[in-house]
DNA sequence: CCGCAGGTCAACCTTTTGATTGATCCGCCC
DNA sequence: GGGCGGATCAATCAAAAGGTTGACCTGCGG
């Protein structure tokens, strides 16, 4: 058989050209093509196989620039016939990130600043089907595992929003036609799911975990 | 004369490669060497001095792994006597980290994200003495200029940072070694500033602006 | 049919935040 | 050397946010 052949993702020139440069350095990578988005990611996947080329790896870059991110990107992936593995490769090792990315249906999650050998087990593990993860994101996975439900309601994930546009209590009863009461009720929850006690925590964590969009973004 | 001659300093290798591909493509470019953090930097560039060799330009990326950041490189860097140019190349356009690196001495800022041929010119730009600036980067500044009577103080953007993070107003104090009082007194200022009448709005604002980064990014 | 979870609301109370006024200190520039 | 802007602090008051308890309604699944 003939190398492994990967579909690199990322929105940076630079950092494709890197991993380019990086994988075919190992004789028995090769590169199918590259994609600067979700969209051209899915062409090329469609574009390949009408080709009857053989994808056997995706590298994926989790946070790519505006309107883009890698956690679709993945899903929307996935989501296409006998997809290929998707293994995501990150500056990011926020607990969030990953379990968002591994619910999206990666297969393995890499720090970009790991050592080429590392990078190159991993591609090779992920085409074989298996998980590849860093130890650094192995280990915070673990840690996670035992961690309480913390799971919010569509209602509160909407109140979240409403929140981190920067709207008062009584802004956000008017919007949704609801009492101020519900609203503090609502938050109290928010709260304590989150593990947190005021509003402008609740917006970075939730941020940062990934369950809103960042404001301004 | 030779070629235009850089040193690459960025602690992910896959990016290092990434640039080094991406420059060695034009012929008037080599790379003289590479560095993953500051130490290294400063080391690289004493040791080609002591060889005779030549660095026209220092390729920094700003945000660089623990225990490390791309100011107090280019800060460092710029403290050797005839010191090179340093253009920052980064992912990130907020107004916070433009500004720090500038202050830092950076002659130029680039965004990761943008094409090859415009790295290139700003490569150019920056071993000539010359100001590179990306488009965004330099619409932000321009629009910043223009209404000084909004413009933040360091100080100011530094109480806003901490604010995003869902500090209180008593922990920022404890914080900064400042009293409750002061912090109390920069957040009127920067809701004046910003036009708006509590934190969170003025933390969505500021992110919008990019003024600071949004929270988890 | 009953229980349960999600959503709704109210009353009450404490803490935090925001607004106002006024003051001191320091570095800088003309 | 006088002014000016930035940073610091204090006292006080009003408004918003946060915490607690308890209650009602609804849809859904055992």
């Amino acid at each position: 058989m003939g190398t492994l052949r990967i579909l690199l993702v990322d929105d940076h020139p630079v950092v494709r050209a890197g991993l380019r440069a990086m994988l075919t350095e190992f004789e028995d990578f090769s590169v199918a093509a590259e994609a600067a988005d979700e969209d051209a990611a899915v062409r090329e996947l469609t574009r390949l196989r009408a080709l009857g080329e053989r994808v056997d790896v995706v590298l994926m870059d989790l946070q790519m620039g505006a309107g883009m991110d890698g956690v679709t990107a993945t899903a929307a992936i996935r989501k296409l016939d006998s997809a290929p593995p998707v293994l995501i490769l990150t500056t990011y090792d926020t607990e969030a990130d990953i379990l968002a990315a591994v619910e999206a249906g990666a297969s393995g999650y890499m720090l970009k600043d790991a050592p080429p050998e590392q990078i190159r087990q991993a591609v090779l593990s992920a085409a074989a089907g298996q998980t590849a993860l860093a130890p650094k994101v192995a280990a915070l996975l673990m840690s996670r595992i035992s961690s309480p439900e913390t799971a919010l309601t569509p209602r509160e994930v909407q109140l979240l929003e409403l929140l981190a546009t920067g709207l008062t209590n009584r802004a956000i009863a008017r919007q949704l036609f609801i009492s101020e009461a519900t609203v503090k009720t609502h938050l109290v929850h928010i709260f304590g799911k989150l593990g947190v006690d005021n509003r402008t925590s609740a917006i970075a964590l939730a941020a940062q975990r990934r369950i809103i969009r960042a404001p301004g973004t």
